[in-house]
Order: C-alpha cells, then structure tokens, then sequence
DNA sequence: AATGAATGAGTTTTCATTCAT
DNA sequence: CATGAATGAAAACTCATTCAT
C-alpha cells in the first residue's frame, strides 16, 4: 500500500480542499502550492496546468461512482434476472413476485445509502462537481452525467414500479425530471451543502444523516404503491 | 417611467448574463463592459469595485423573494387568522374545517407557482446565487437565507400538516431538513439548471416546468394526508 | 471685501490642505473636490488643471513673501542709506556708528518675527513648497527663490558683520551656505513642521515659537561680534 | 562576500534614485522596473507592494543610522564613564577636568562628520525620509525618530555644557528644540539639498561640505562656553 | 456657474506558467 | 524530485480630464 504522505497525493487534496472552497477560478496555484506544502514548481511536474488537476479530481470521481453502481447493478439486478426472480420490459420492471420486489427494495435502499456514504465522503469533490456543472465550463455537464450513468437500467426499477393510479404522469420524462431534481440533485447538495448545514442547524452529523434518510424514504414512497404493483403483477 | 436602457442597468444585465455563465470569479470586469456596451471605467463610476456589483445583485433579488414571501404571508395567513379560518399552534396549524384546508392548499399551491415563475424568470441570479453559496465567500449563507426567510410561520403551515402516522418524523428538525433538501433545493436547482436540462432532455419550456410542477406536488402530497387531518380537526 | 466662501476659494483652501497634508501627486482631484464641497468638474471649470491650482498656489506665495522682503529693504535699509548712517560696499556693509548697527540688529530681528509669523500662518503653503522643493518637478528651485530673493542687500548685512577673528570663513559662500542651512531651512522647517513638533512636544504654540525664536538669536549672535564691529569701523 | 548585482539590490537601488528625484508617489513601479532593469512582475516577487519597498529603504536606513549612533555612544560616553572622566547628572554632565572635555569635544566633532558622511552618502534615502515625513503618510514621523534616537544620552553631553549665562534658556524643552531645528534638520537638509545646492551655488563637494562644517562648528560653539564649564568644574 | 455621466490612458497588482540548476 | 527566480499577459482599479446639459 503506498504512503499517501507524498507530495503529488498532498497536492491533490490540497486542490479539493480548496477548489471546493473557493472555486477553481477563485483558487490561485499558489495556494495550493502553500497547502500541500510543496513548492509551485512543483506541482507543474505533477501536472501539465492548473485545469488537468480539476479533471484529474473529477475523473477519478466519476471512476468511482461508475464503479459503485456497477457493483450494485451486476450484484443486484444482473443476478435477480438470472435467478428469473427479475424481467426487464420497456419501461417497466416485472418482479415474479412481492418477495422479490420486496427483496429488491431492501436492496435498493441499501444501495442508496452506500452511496450517500460514498457522497459524504467525497462531499468536497461533490461540491466541486456542482460548482464547475453550473458554470459553462468544461465540466459543466459532469453533474448530468450523473443522472445518465444512473438512467440506464437499475434506477427506471424504482419509476416503473410508480402507482398506475395517477394518470397524469408522464412516465418517461417525467420519471427523469423526479429523479435528477428529487434524488440526484437532493442527495448531491446534501453531501454539498453538509458541513454548512450542520453548522447552521446545530444537528450532529449521525443525526442529519438520519434525517435526510427519512426525507428520502417519505419521497421515494411516494412514488411506489406497493399494493398496485401486487395487484398489478397478479393481473398478469 | 424610467428608461431601462441606461448604463447602469446595462451593467447590472451584464453582469447577471456573465456571473450565471462563467461564475463570479471565472468573469473579467472587461468582459461586464463589452457586453453592457459601457466602459470599464463607468463600471467603476456606479460600483466601487467588482465584489460590490455582486452584492447588489445577490441584495436585489433577496428583497424580491422577501417581498413575494411577505405577500404570501399578508394576503394568505394573516387574512385566515383574522377570518378565523386558521389558527397558529407550536409547531402545527389548526384550520376550522376541512374547505378552509382546501382553500389554503389551492392558495400555497399557487403561492409555489408564483414563487417557481419568479425562480424562472430570475434564474440567472438563482444560478449565481448557488454557486457563491457553494464558495465560502462572503454569499456564502445567502442560499440559506432562503431557508429561514421560508421557515418563520407560512412554509410550516405545510410541515404541521404531515400526517401523524409516520412516528419516526422528528417534527422539528426533520421538517426543516425535508423543507431545504427536497423543496427549497429542487426548486432552486430547477431554476439554476432548467436551460441546461431543458437542451439536454430536448423538452419544451412549458412542458418542463408542468414536469417539474407534478414532481413537486407528488413530493409535497406525500406528506400530508388530508384524512389525517379531517379526523385530527373532528377530533378536536 | 469679497465675500471667502466662494465656490474658488473652498478650492483653493482645500488644495492648501490636501497638498500639504499629502503631496501634490498623492492628492487626487476628487478629494480635493469633497473637501471644497464641489464638483469635480467645477473645479475644471474654475483652473485649467491639478497643476495650475498648485501654480496658483505657489506663485500667490512667492507674492506675498517677496512683498514682506520688499517693505523691508525699503523701510530701513534704503532709508539708512538716504540717512547717510548705513553705506553698503561689495560683501560688505558700513555702519556710521555703533547707534546705527543696534537700530538696524532691532529692526532685522523685528522682521525676523514677522517673517516667521507670516511663515507660520502660512505654514502649510510652505509644507508644499518643501515637498515640490525636494522633487525634481516644475517647482523645484522655489524654496532656492527665497535665499535667492534675501540674498541681494539686506540679508547680508548680517554676514558682513560677522566677526574678523575666524580667519577660517570663507565670507561669500560661508555666508550663503550658513544662510541657507541655517537660516532659511531652519525656519521654513520650524513652520512646516510646527503642528507636528507641537503634537510630539506637547509644547503650546506661543510656548514653541518663543523657544525657537530664542534658538534664533544664538545663532544670529554667534555671527556677530559687536566689539569686533566697533574696532573695525573706529579704524577705518 | 555576496554579489550585489542581484536582482532585489538593483530593484532598491532604482527605488532609492526614483523615489528621491520624483516622491513615492510620483514614481511608477514600472519606471521602478525599468531603471533596475527587471520586470514588474519580479518587484512583486520580493515586495508585497510598492509601499513595503519604501518600507523597507527607511527601515534599512533607520537601522544604519540607529547603529552608527549606538557605536558612538558605546565607544565614547560609555568609555568615559568607565574611565571616571564623565559623570551624567540629571541635565548636565560633569567632565573631570578640561581635558576631558576637550577629548570629548573632539569625538563630538569627530562623530558629526561621520554622521555628515553617512548623511551625504544616504542623501537620497534622506530626500525621501524627508518628503515622507513631510506627508500625514505611514512615514509621517520616521523624520522624529531621528530626534527621539539622539535625545537619550550622548546629544545631551552638548546641550548641558551650554553656558549658564543665558538665564533665559529653558534648557529641556529649548534644547531639544535647538538640536532638532538647528542641528538634525540642517543636517538633513544639507544632505538632501546636497546636489541641488551643487549645482545652483557651483561649489565642488569637498568645498560645500567643508563650508557647512564650518557653519555647523560656528553653531555648536556657541552654545558651549568653555570657560564657563571649567569655572564650574573648578569650583566645585 | 454648475453638474452627472462618461472615458482614455494609465496604474498597481496578480497569476499561471517556465526555466536553469 | 525539487526549487528559487523570473516573466508575459492580463487582471482590477484609478484618475485627470471632458462634455452635454
């Protein structure tokens, strides 16, 4: 395991501490050069410009994501349709029973909150992400890739499974719109907004957490009826 | 009537169109007044020095949405306690019968969509108002002024309206958490990214904004349940 | 009497102050204009530019010194010589009688106090005349006028006096230089530096100038031998 | 020994000649940068900002001269005083017998021309502590620092061998007076009108600063009565 | 006589980046 | 790997001056 005390790694951390305190414009190189306590120099032997260390935090965040979504897809949804438990129509999941949706959502949610942890962690990177997504920057279609890499498959289980009782609702559009403004753009400023948050509110950290969890599940429910997915399954 | 072409509304325009794009720190004085067709030395002339063009656009529309918020207040709240429609308890509300209910909710109802128009139409502000809140600058709480400015009497008039089922709900401060991460932020970021998300979805203006408005009325829906309340009311 | 609070003379009175108190080049044209409650323009209006209200200034001086030096050739060493007590001869000056060189000593230490009273009142004119004096700039040899206008007869009535025992002294330019360093710059020094000498001394303004003025007359003494004197002319 | 060809020497020295011949603010750092023959963007990689250049020249040079004064008081007062050749009382000093003075005097004088050397040497830092001073500037009371420094002790060796004659002198508060207007500012006016005295009066160096030396003796001797201080060793 | 608006040409200062060692 | 010195280009900001009214 390599020692993260070198320089190229303080150099980095020096940068998301201060690009997602200031801003990468507001941010001078030589901040982070007195930061990570190295010389300026020498952070352009580590890197060619001052924008390849914003795209190296930003790709190496993306990379991990993209992974943790992909072990929840391949461990969950791949292995659900293998064990024929899971069928993936257009738009639309069929489970071949209530246990097996029941199973998936205790799955699912379970995923969510690894990757609330996840986001935490990283909330410094996050608020970079969201910082540099509003500017006409290069990176300001990072945050949507978000929405994207979670648009494919594992994430229309939740949408499709949406009451059929509410005949206004526009299924694909809608569904997209729900999700990016009411589950990815919650949970990104969550992580964002974190340490402000919690130092307005006075709340402690396990606590907010908490809270936000409870936030999610009362919306997330909203939209699932499991009765009608039953009865809706059954039908069939 | 005063002609809005003058300079210093050029400015001001200018510096709206520029900070929502490229960021406070990513936009040059110079630039301000190419595109306001002005001088950088009368940019100087009405504002002494960058920083303050910021704070006046960021004071601006906080004026504005205090108005509409205060508006709301006045011709809603204050004139159903006064009918005797509606009466304020710690943390909850107490309407006198199930149509005063009704009444207030189609009124909130268009209070949102009043607040979500003006959110639109001042989308450039909102778009630098998020990002100067992500930096630890000076507008650094400035998002969250959003939040207490929401949170003195009328916004609760919804959160003390939850059903009383969900015994997990920790009233008070679960409520201020739901109320900032999934109604002030959605419609915030919905405001900030909605020409973003709009080229990207290839969805029409109109059409957006209805998906967005049924998004919100899904989530604000599943946290009252009219029932509840009725039986609540007849108990009493 | 014209009336002094006219819009031009706040101007110039301002300029007086800010000059003094800043420099010439450290005083900007809007500063002078609050100070003199008008307008920038206004001041353009009444002077062509900065320069020539620093012009103004100096040659209004210049005026008014070389008046007061005037008044005293003419009323004692003029009227001396018309009363045939006083005869003045190349880097020399004969007196008739010892009665004649104490009426002259009484009058030049008379115009000394008021030389020094009109310094004095005019102590922050002369601040900038230092200031310029010292700067290679338009007015860089003003303070040389003074020694250049007292230099012709009277002063060195003084000089010529001096006592004949120091065969060291070089009278022609030993007098100037003395003049000058010790003469001139000393009591243009003591005006300019008057309210600060007061502030760091704590010594009160009537207090301050009779110490120095005390300082004076044992320099001046130490010139003149009036023993020295009478011998000299009794041989002759 | 180090090279004094190096970039920050060339930038004080171009700061020292710019600063005196056109006043702080009268100079631009980039008339700074040609003279020294760097670039504007290397002044501000050894000085904060222009006003810390000129910072540090009058600190340099207040140091020096603090030294040079330290080194006389040591190797002179000191040694006397060891030696039981010099007693300090309150106000005034006792030498033990007219040798001592007589030695002491000679240091003294020894001591002035060193001083004046210095002074001549530094003309132009001199020039620009004046110009300061003269401005209400950060550097408006450096010029009093240079009183303050030699009023302690060893200045005062002058002033309280002052003949007891003059029973007018108020010798605390005059001879402080005395020491600045006739002694410190001739000094520092001699130095910074140097060249221009030059130059208008058309003396050679050696010959102007013998001729103010003369004047300077003619001045301190008459303060001191040496008669009178043997007296009054003698009878005590 | 007076002014608010406007500006060209500078001024100080900053900053990402390079380079010799 | 590491750095102190150096810089071109551009940034924010200033200021004496003008002009239409």
């Amino acid at each position: 395991m390599e020692c993260k005390d070198n320089a190229q790694h303080r150099i980095i951390q020096a940068s998301i501490q201060l690009f997602s305190q200031k801003g990468y414009d507001g941010t001078r190189v030589a901040e982070i050069a007195q930061v990570a306590g190295v010389t300026k120099a020498l952070i352009y032997y580590y890197f060619k410009s001052k924008g390849e260390i914003l795209d190296f935090l930003v790709q190496s965040f993306l990379d991990s994501i993209t992974s943790i979504a992909m072990d929840f897809v391949n461990a969950n949804i791949v292995r659900m349709i293998e064990e024929e438990r899971l069928d993936i129509e257009p738009d639309k999941l069929h489970f071949t029973d209530a246990e097996a949706l029941a199973a998936f959502m205790e799955n699912y949610h379970g995923y969510f909150e690894q990757v609330l942890d996840f986001a935490l962690e990283q909330r410094h990177t996050l608020r970079i992400l969201m910082l540099e997504s509003l500017k006409s920057s290069k990176h300001h279609n990072d945050l949507f890739k978000l929405l994207e890499m979670t648009r494919e498959d594992e994430e229309n289980v939740i949408f499709t499974t949406i009451s059929q009782a509410d005949s206004d609702f526009n299924y694909s559009d809608d569904m997209v719109v729900f999700h990016f403004f009411y589950s990815i753009i919650p949970l990104v400023s969550f992580a964002a907004y974190f340490d402000d948050y919690k130092a307005i509110s006075g709340m402690g950290e396990k606590e907010l957490r908490a809270s936000f969890l409870r936030s999610f599940r009362i919306t997330s429910a909203s939209l699932i009826s499991e009765q009608d997915i039953l009865l809706q399954n059954n039908r069939e």
